[in-house]
DNA sequence: TGCTAGCCTCTAGTATGCAACAAACGGTGG
DNA sequence: CCACCGTTTGTTGCATACTAGAGGCTAGCA
């Protein structure tokens, strides 16, 4: 546990502005368990801020749902409950899926590059085995989808959700799963073709498709971790 | 304009919990208009608490996107663009489907009685062209579908996006447009019909039909109100 | 020995003071 | 008359002091 060391209270640069994602990593790291209480204090402490900014973060992270502020008695990390996650998995879903919609209908020439140069290097990720390699490529994907959708409001849900399921941690155990990284890789191809179809509905549904067995593969590993 | 007489600084009951659904309120009233300063001091004495708990509650209105916060300037009350609402309206779509899958999936008893009893009081409302009893109507009806929908997650997703969009101060203009009420209903119903049928495809399209067609009435609106 | 009552220490919630910063205003010089 | 600069006023950002509630712990009693 190095709680301690590594989150260094390196001389606050602008104050405090950089305070909340460091504080969400923190919490998101792991390092503390949940029902771990958090104290406003021992954080201003060790952040070497006074309290007020150390608040407002943690009540930040308490809309973020990451950390749950009991009052008059204190902050803790939260438990994410199995029903957290597939509720969550349910709305990655629906999201990513309006995302894959909106960019076939507006098929933006430059994410649609992007989207065919990144199917392009997932296939030779795969075809040269490279596990560690793949997880960045369907973080872009996702991003390029995202970004192709062009609208804001889509943006701001998707990763106020990402942030609190801590997706990409998840990410790396389940392309490990003997044939889920070749399947995987087929499904980002079907989408990119679809969306470069101009087919809105089809595009919807296999990227809808491919989020679910992304998540039914995830869920599978969280069977064996949690509780 | 009544902004100093009935936002009275009724004494804080519970300290200031119930100051964030104030202010919102406030922002929200239109009494404040686009880029209007909100000066923490002015409204903490306005509210009788001290700057701190106005503090937090802008920040939160911040996030909500209600208001913007400018650095070491100040708070303002954000201008809403319609693209932006176009965006929401956009959310609201597959919000709503979502939900009307999810809920058909789930074919929960009490929510089903719910949704009939609704249908045909909005039935008995258009037959009395009562006016002024549908929008609770239609509140009630997409609060129903959420609500038998079962995902928490969903739930307060949705309620952020609806606060932002004010929905409920759009709808009272819509419903008098010339058929849209009559409209409206069989769309209900046609939702209604589906769920029960189990049919969670058939309900999400529907409802998503439902909802573009509403948010085209709503439009059509603001084309003629705003700029 | 077991239970209860009261205190004591912890927590968050709130108020306030102070400093830094931004912007507007007025005066002065060109 | 205009442009520029200093001052002044208003604002937030942060720190700190104070309040009050919650929960644990100990001591005293049955």
């Amino acid at each position: 546990m190095t709680r301690s060391t590594d989150e260094a209270p390196t001389a606050r640069a602008n104050g405090s502005a950089a305070l909340l994602p460091r504080l969400r990593e923190l919490v998101l790291s792991g390092d503390y368990q949940p029902d771990e209480p958090l104290s406003e204090v021992r954080l201003a402490d060790h952040f070497q801020v006074s309290r007020t900014p150390v608040r407002e973060a943690l009540k930040q992270l308490q809309v973020e749902g990451l950390v749950e502020i009991r009052p008059k008695v204190g902050t803790f990390v939260r438990r994410i409950t199995r029903r957290e996650i597939v509720e969550m998995f349910e709305l990655k879903e629906v999201f990513e899926g309006m995302a894959a919609r909106l960019m076939a209908r507006r098929s933006p020439t430059d994410e649609l590059t992007l989207l065919d140069a990144n199917v392009r290097a997932s296939e030779r990720a795969l075809s040269r085995g490279d596990i560690d390699g793949y997880p960045p490529l369907v973080h872009d994907f996702h991003e390029t989808l995202l970004c192709g959708a062009d609208n804001r409001k889509l943006e701001a849900h998707y990763r106020t959700l990402m942030n609190q399921l801590a997706y990409h941690r998840m990410i790396v155990n389940t392309v490990a799963h003997p044939g889920r990284l070749a399947r995987s890789v087929d499904e980002h191809r079907l989408v990119a073709e679809l969306i470069r179809e101009k087919d809105g509905v089809g595009a919807e549904l296999a990227m809808r498709a491919h989020v679910s067995a992304s998540a039914h593969e995830a869920m599978s590993d969280l069977l064996a971790l949690r509780d």
